[in-house]
DNA sequence: CACCATACCTTGGGGTCCGAGGTATAGGGT
DNA sequence: ACCCTATACCTCGGACCCCAAGGTATGGTG
């Protein structure tokens, strides 16, 4: 049974990668450091993470991928599709949703005390 | 084992009722309806949720319980100790972290300014 | 007296996340 | 030559979180 919309499982990493995605192809070992990067090491979803999430969404018709070799290495790297984008969207609203939820019963004051 | 620091599984509904401990001595039903009231309904937390957290924080000593009988019926009042509020700074800490994690990928949204 | 709201609780299952491990190639150091 | 690290892919087992559903009991209302 798919998730329910309003669920507290924030699926954090699944809303990160397709937004990495939406603004550039990338490869799966390029989005594990990418996410490690871009949060100063605040977040590090490791390959057991990142991996699986791209199968699913892959599965689901959100991605699709290509091969491609590289320097002798091969890679798969992977592009948002319409479905795709229409869930980051998606994501990216409940995110917003749950923040501002949190916000309120915290106290609503914007962080950086 | 015990959960790490940096986990994204969010935590949220723990989150939220050390906050609401915090302000006031509340028993498990209220704090049910008190997270849907005070988020306009955007968290609905079932007890099936609020009465394991409960229990959980209390058995860490996160928790105080006392049982009190008002109109007849029997409510189970909780306040939070000292190590609930520590628990509570460090989670909230936690949270902000990762919001701000996630904005930074998202692109740096300003949030109501 | 039936029904709903109050008030407590547990159980089963699904989803998410994570560390640990496995495979393979390229390149640098020794 | 050889090893070690970085690159690059992957899966598995388990831990944890969340949820809907159901179970018990009492008070007030129609």
């Amino acid at each position: 049974m798919a998730q329910q919309d309003s669920s507290l499982s924030a699926g954090v990493p699944e809303l990160l990668i397709l937004k990495l995605l939406q603004d550039q192809e990338m490869y799966g070992y390029e989005i594990v450091q990418a996410i490690s990067d871009r949060t100063a090491a605040a977040l590090t979803p490791g390959e057991g993470v990142v991996y699986p999430v791209l199968h699913g969404l892959e599965k689901d018709g959100a991605l699709k991928s290509r091969r491609k070799t590289v320097n002798g290495r091969s890679r798969v790297y992977y592009t948002l599709t319409a479905k795709g984008a229409k869930r980051l969207s998606h994501l990216s609203q409940s995110w917003n949703t749950l923040n501002d939820a949190v916000q309120a019963v915290m106290g609503a004051r914007a962080h950086a005390v």
